[in-house]
DNA sequence: CTGTTAGCGCTTTCAC
DNA sequence: GTGAAAGCGCTAACAG
């Protein structure tokens, strides 16, 4: 039923070779011979059979994705960016949601090779021994995407979390806070969590600050998780006069806990996020938060990951993008900072 | 080096069909032959190579998603409906953006197929002859989310558009407002801009309240565009009192450009959006939307695609889903309005 | 420059 | 229940 490479030889009178050879642009055809070619495959409506061409080339020009939540406002920033990169060096992406879930990503993993992709691209919090062992039974190269396993064994593209969260808190710091709270992510999540917890930690020890259990809540990344935890920030006697957010959904969550209970921010309560996110423009006060350039991680990420594909050389394994704050209403001005 | 089915059958002492019977999940196996099998496969570490089995089957249990943007908060939504509904049957979905350029667009549909995609899930604004003539020329099944072709030539998901827009301008007039705004959509976009504002004009018409140009924006869908139409309104001498926006995000601007005007929402201006993505919990005040079940039209867009690609009975090839409007605080309730 | 010839790893009749 | 054998549509040596 479907024309194949064969009905087109026969059609332009040459052999399948030479048909493969013009559709796979190899200059060694005489150009009369191209231009029979092409018009057979013009008139015949071919259209080459990528699965074939997989098989006898073992090349998909496929690479896997595995993401934790599409539907996540940081994770598809991140998704746009790699699918960008790819499209630009010809690959495509089959995209799988993980949830997180250790079995469920080992499974991916396993699908995803089973489908003989090029090349993965691993988005996740916690990288684990069962990763890298899944991983390791590929022939294929890995790449992580905002996040890195413990020794560095993969590729990564990454900012350095500890210092971009210890930049935010001095920053609130500077401004001549000594009651600082922290709605961390979940604890279980090495980067986004624990490590953004210890830059805190570490900035508020270097400023000779006591460290208040009071004044650190264990949020899920949900902006219900932020407003919720304000909300008890704002009931102890000595309040915070600012809070750092591990995502900026917390932090804007934060932001309305603090005006639902009459308070003006920053005035009385200033905000910092982390991400940087569209979100963080779509509310008042706009959000000062740290910067982490999804789009660029992801384009990074698969870039490097091209690089891997085509044997290239690569210096940098592991690579970390600089990281920024950007400073908007919801933090004063430094110059008018006061406790 | 990596091992084949043929491995497996000669490590097994059996033939590759009966690896093959095994694998698949064919009774027609002897349950010690099976378990000789199997555990052969666990020696070896045997991982099947979809791509051969792509091209013995003819079926590579992949579809392809052309979407316009995976960062977009309502198309990500979508993403994430279909994406589950593709695991739970088994399917992988190749996802590509084609921020809604025809070329793009067209070009994407001819890779999907090349590559064997069993179903096609497409979503985009305007679906042109263009598209109906690439698709054609597929023997895959297509089905379009949260849009449709004028004729509906091809099965679709989607709610009423125009009775939602009308429904949600009915409301701001059953509040007794008289000068009520809207800000639409591309008006190239036939349902998200053009049917909805036609859904505007007449529930104005049928409420006897003339249609004011003045009162009539052309937003982009994004936040920026909506904050800017709004401040316009605000200049007018006879300002509206009510905004329906054709998307939340334009919506959420409106809400703003009134705070910024040093309005409150909702006394001085009513805003009600469309599409009720997760954004609409996270703005102050919270806004009312209509619903456009995103996920569930992805869901249901990618079930009724595996009913195409299983030959199964389809009644509906056009499915409506249902609309509602769910109130929240950029409304005043029914019972205290007034104008 | 072009054609011949093996496969790629699997499914799928068709026999037995 | 199981095996033999013929492809699926294409690429990739290898010859010429």
């Amino acid at each position: 039923m479907p024309v194949t490479i064969y009905d087109v030889a026969r059609e332009a009178g040459v052999s399948m070779a030479t048909v493969s050879r013009v559709v796979n642009g190899n200059p060694n055809v005489k150009p009369l011979t191209r231009k029979k070619v092409l018009s057979a495959i013009e008139r015949l409506g071919y259209r080459p059979n990528a699965v074939a061409r997989g098989l006898a080339s073992k090349k998909t020009t496929t690479v896997g994705v595995i993401i934790p939540d599409v539907s996540s406002l940081f994770f598809s920033e991140l998704a746009r960016g790699i699918e960008d990169i790819a499209t630009m060096y010809k690959y495509n992406i089959i995209l799988c949601n993980s949830d997180q879930r250790l079995e469920k990503e080992l499974q991916l993993i396993n699908t995803l090779l089973e489908k003989q992709v090029d090349g993965l691209l691993f988005m996740g919090a916690e990288i684990k021994e069962d990763h890298l062992q899944a991983l390791k039974s590929a022939s294929v190269p890995t790449v992580l995407a905002a996040t890195r396993d413990a020794d560095n064994t993969l590729p990564s593209v990454t900012i350095d979390h500890f210092q971009a969260a210890y930049d935010a808190t001095r920053e609130l710091i500077d401004h001549g806070h000594k009651r600082i709270a922290m709605i961390t992510g979940p604890m279980n999540d090495p980067l986004g969590g624990l490590i953004r917890y210890e830059g805190y930690k570490r900035a508020l020890q270097d400023a000779g600050l006591p460290l208040d259990e009071a004044l650190v809540a264990h949020g899920n990344f949900f902006y219900e998780s932020g407003l919720k935890a304000t909300a008890q920030f704002l009931t102890l006697t000595e309040r915070p006069t600012a809070v750092f957010a591990a995502n900026d959904e917390m932090a804007i969550g934060a932001i309305h806990a603090a005006q639902d209970a009459g308070l003006q921010v920053p005035r009385d309560l200033e905000v910092i996020g982390h991400d940087n996110i569209r979100l963080v423009e779509m509310v008042r006060p706009r959000l000062t938060s740290v910067v982490q350039p999804m789009y660029d991680i992801g384009a990074v990420a698969m870039r490097l990951l091209t690089k891997y594909m085509n044997n290239e050389q690569v210096d940098e394994h592991v690579v970390l993008l600089p990281h920024r704050i950007e400073h908007r209403e919801s933090t004063r001005p430094r110059e008018t900072a006061d406790s």
